[in-house]
RNA sequence: GCGGGUGUGGUGGAAUUGGCAGACACGCCAGAUUUAGGUUCUGGUGGGCGACCGUGCAGGUUCAAGUCCUGUCACCCGCACCA
């Protein structure tokens, strides 16, 4: 039993510091805890445990960098924790599971720099985060962790990779690609946002190469419509509808004068087709190296096309205002619908990586071609009334005009599909569909990434890896610089390239290239419901069990990255029958950033970094923990600050002296009530991501304990079971001081009463035309009548309705009173 | 430009979704304890001397608006010459 030393109203205070100290001693429980835990593993998934429900909670696993944790990471793992270990106690299966992302530049960056293998780098890494994780106490299932630069982990990325290729889905082009002269490597345009590299920041050129690409916009209309049967918030989904960025319009051919040849545009607007005026190419486009011949001002349009290949496509974009081109003199275009001869110019505010890379301009209607034909000089032919088109372009709606049998059509979407008819019967158009988003450039040139699994043979051409030659491992090699022209520091190691081709046995080449970084975390989450398979990427009865992930939290920085390849990755695993749904995360929540105490965003530059360790170390994990999840919403960003952090410590030593003040004699009802309230509140804040206010609601229910000076034994344990997944050390550490068996983590969720949370007499106010005069305490269940005589006994309510006459009465049963009065 | 979001005390932030604005915490003030400081405990703390005024600003709906509607401003985050 514990000892109950049950203190007068007024105590002896140095006692009672010392008490403090005694009480929440972090230094000494927090190890001793977490020790425990590890040693009884408490925290282990149980596989296909049918008789509870299961609970798969991810969080998005580390990069292991060498600057060790980020108090974002603590953020970030901090909710998932709080469900999990609130899952457990309610008598779940709870995954909660632990991995490393840890293929990547800045890990091959530093071994460059540091003359050191990345592997090693690596493990170090991974070491260091692993004890860091462990010091703040968090309930992963460390039994299942995984590393994607393991070989039996990148085995099934490779493999992967393989079937993509079985179904089509992987193929090589030769393209324009942002690369990166500084780390030497090829990027994705997400890699290069902005012009600069991701990992460098140096300015991104662009460059001819040969790419391996997966076909994700085949999977476009699933990753859109697959948005629809998951609990994403709103943000995040309007991103990715954003990301994917889906069109309907309509392609048009127009054919070249006196020749045989078409261009073809896409155009969201092809009942506009009687406006056009010209048309513009992209500089890139194959039209014009077609009819050089025939353009008679070739010197200029080369050198216009060499002017945009040395702009980045950064460059490009930026220029916003100011519209260039060269007009294609020599070849014109006519128009489907009239059969005028229009004009074809290049202009670099066509692009060739969307749509056809050629567009019909109508200057009316679209302020860039509008832009484009004043400087031009080139003619404005209004088709939808409405606007003043003399000075600018008009893109509302209005009555169709100078457009034939369109003319008198009104409503956008009509005037749309009848174009569209009679573009189909004619045979120079059809209805389509154009995605912003494009394929992924699915390879780097780079050592520290997976092998693609790929050999090309003189005589075969492309053959892929035999799925039973897998793991094709990363060759353990001295120099991993990048080449001095970019090419993969594996095309210099002869044992690893030569190799026979497994098709025809002849000589043949391996593919050195390596996976860009998204590679390993596509899938990594099926990974960890059966890690140590050797046999498949996971056993299909666990995936069963366990999938799809039943919430995961992790940045906004992933929302259009990770979260888009991860889930085109699943749709294609549930296509071939992998996996038993199309959708891997059934929830998803955001954590928001933790700012500096200026208000700024943390770098070290500014020096307004906090390292969470350090925070542990002068104040203890659990007061991390609290403070992080009280900070304020759990989505927004909020600057840290010193002494709410030292409020949150208070708060700990507050409840581990509130041990002492147990006292079973006389218990309270309204201290009972009030535990009831508290676990209502607490766990329906949990569920919604409102950490904030469920420990605020802890604390204030500490100050109503201290003002009664005693709570009972009961109520102490609903109290630690309640703090329980912020501050889990300090609970078990009260739990084993009450005599309690077993671990606290493995207790009962408490439950309440619903009719304790009800309160007998309630205070409501009264108002006086709208206006606050006065509260009165009145029966909850009191009629309207008994509530407004009640309201009227009050003395300052009576005063100003002595003023007039009562015209109306409203009395919301517990909430107010108000009376309209002239 | 398009999409999403935010705007509440000195500060971080609450507000059961139309019903007592400012919970909880920080900070600050005062008192107790202490040789003193810190710690701890107790009390106070939106503004105004007041009637009253207060949720970015201006209107509106309503018995009642931080919450709903219209307009407007500012800031933050995505995407961006996407045809």
């Amino acid at each position: 039993m514990v000892k109950s030393i049950i203190y007068p109203r007024k105590v002896s205070i140095t006692r009672r510091r010392l008490d403090v100290a005694m009480k929440h001693d972090f230094k000494k429980i927090e190890p001793k805890w977490q020790k425990k835990w590890e040693e009884a593993g408490i925290f282990r998934a149980v596989d296909g445990d049918k008789s509870r429900k299961k609970f798969y909670g991810l969080i998005e696993f580390p990069y292991p960098s060498g600057a060790g944790m980020h108090v974002g990471h603590i953020k970030a793992y901090s909710s998932m924790e709080v469900l999990a270990r609130k899952r457990r106690m309610e008598g779940y299966n709870v995954l909660f599971p632990i991995g490393f992302d840890a293929f990547g530049l800045p890990t091959e960056n530093y071994a460059i720099k540091t003359s050191t293998h990345p592997r090693i780098i690596t493990d170090q890494n991974i070491a260091r985060f692993s004890e860091q994780l462990k010091k703040v106490g968090f309930s992963f299932d460390w039994s299942r962790t995984v590393d994607t630069t393991d070989e039996d982990f990148y085995h099934w990325t490779q493999w992967i990779f393989l079937k993509m290729f079985d179904a089509g889905l992987v193929f090589q082009d030769k393209a324009l690609v942002n690369y990166c002269p500084s780390c030497k490597v090829v990027l994705s345009n997400e890699d290069s946002q902005g012009g600069k590299c991701d990992i460098c920041h140096s300015d991104v050129v662009q460059r001819s190469k040969t790419v391996w690409y997966l076909k994700i916009t085949e999977y476009a209309d699933k990753l859109l419509s697959g948005l629809d049967t998951v609990d994403y918030p709103e943000n995040i989904k309007q991103q990715q509808v954003n990301w994917i960025g889906k069109s309907t319009g309509a392609f048009v051919d127009f054919k070249i004068a006196g020749a045989e040849d078409q261009l073809q545009i896409y155009t969201t607007r092809p009942d506009t087709l009687f406006g056009v005026t010209f048309m513009v190419i992209a500089p890139e486009h194959p039209l014009i190296d077609q009819y050089a011949a025939k353009i008679r001002n070739m010197d200029a349009v080369e050198a216009y096309r060499q002017e945009c290949v040395k702009k980045t496509e950064f460059e490009r974009t930026q220029l916003v205002k100011e519209k260039t081109g060269v007009r294609l003199e020599g070849i014109e275009a006519v128009n489907p619908v009239n059969g005028v001869n229009i004009p074809i110019f290049i202009a670099d505010y066509v692009m060739m990586g969307y749509g056809t890379g050629a567009i019909m301009a109508v200057p009316a209607h679209d302020q860039r071609d509008y832009d484009f034909a004043k400087k031009f000089d080139i003619d404005i032919i209004e088709v939808i009334k409405g606007g003043d088109i003399d000075k600018e372009a008009y893109t509302g709606d209005g009555e169709m005009i100078n457009s034939g049998f369109l003319n008198g059509y009104t409503n956008k979407k009509d005037s749309i599909a009848r174009m569209i008819k009679e573009l189909t019967e004619k045979g120079i158009g059809s209805a389509g569909i154009q995605f912003k988003m494009k394929d992924w450039a699915f390879n780097r040139q780079r050592y520290w990434g997976e092998p693609i699994p790929i050999v090309h043979c003189p005589s075969c051409g492309i053959v892929p890896v035999p799925y039973e030659e897998l793991p094709l491992r990363l060759p353990k090699i001295e120099n991993f610089a990048p080449g001095e022209e970019g090419e993969s520091p594996l095309a210099k190691i002869d044992s690893f390239v030569n190799c026979k081709c497994p098709k025809c046995g002849k000589d043949a080449k391996r593919e050195t290239d390596t996976m860009p970084q998204w590679a390993g975390s596509s899938w990594y989450f099926i990974r960890y419901v059966d890690p140590h398979n050797h046999e498949c990427f996971a056993d299909r009865e666990k995936i069963d069990y366990w999938m799809p992930v039943d919430w995961y939290n992790g940045g906004m920085e992933h929302v259009t990255r990770h979260m888009i390849y991860s889930r085109f990755w699943h749709h294609f695993l549930y296509d071939i029958g992998e996996v038993n749904t199309p959708e891997p995360y059934a929830k998803r929540s955001a954590q928001g950033l933790i700012l500096g105490a200026d208000g700024e965003k943390m770098s070290k530059s500014r020096g307004n970094v906090i390292d969470p360790l350090e925070i542990v170390e002068e104040y203890g994990a659990d007061t991390l923990r609290t403070y992080i999840l009280f900070m304020g919403d759990y989505a927004a960003a909020s600057p840290w600050n010193d002494s709410s952090v030292k409020g949150c410590k208070r708060f700990l030593e507050r409840v581990a002296v509130m041990a002492d003040m147990i006292d079973d004699s006389e218990p309270s009802a309204e201290l009972e009530s009030k535990f009831h309230k508290a676990i209502k509140k607490v766990s329906s804040d949990i569920e919604e991501t409102k950490f904030n206010t469920a420990i605020a609601t802890l604390m204030a229910l500490v100050n109503d304990v201290y003002q009664a000076g005693k709570l009972t034994r009961d109520e102490m344990i609903i109290f630690i079971k309640l703090l329980n997944p912020f501050a889990p050390h300090l609970c078990e550490e009260i739990y084993e001081a009450m005599g309690g068996e077993g671990f606290l983590s493995q207790q009962a969720w408490p439950a309440y009463d619903e009719e304790k949370t009800k309160d007998a007499v309630i205070e409501i106010g009264v108002q006086v035309n709208g206006k606050l005069r006065g509260t009165v305490k009145i029966a909850a269940e009191a009629t309207k009548e008994e509530a407004l005589q009640t309201a009227k006994g009050d003395a300052k309510v009576a005063e100003f309705l002595s003023q007039g006459s009562i015209v109306k009465e409203i009395y919301v049963p517990g909430k107010i009173v108000n009376f309209v009065v002239k």
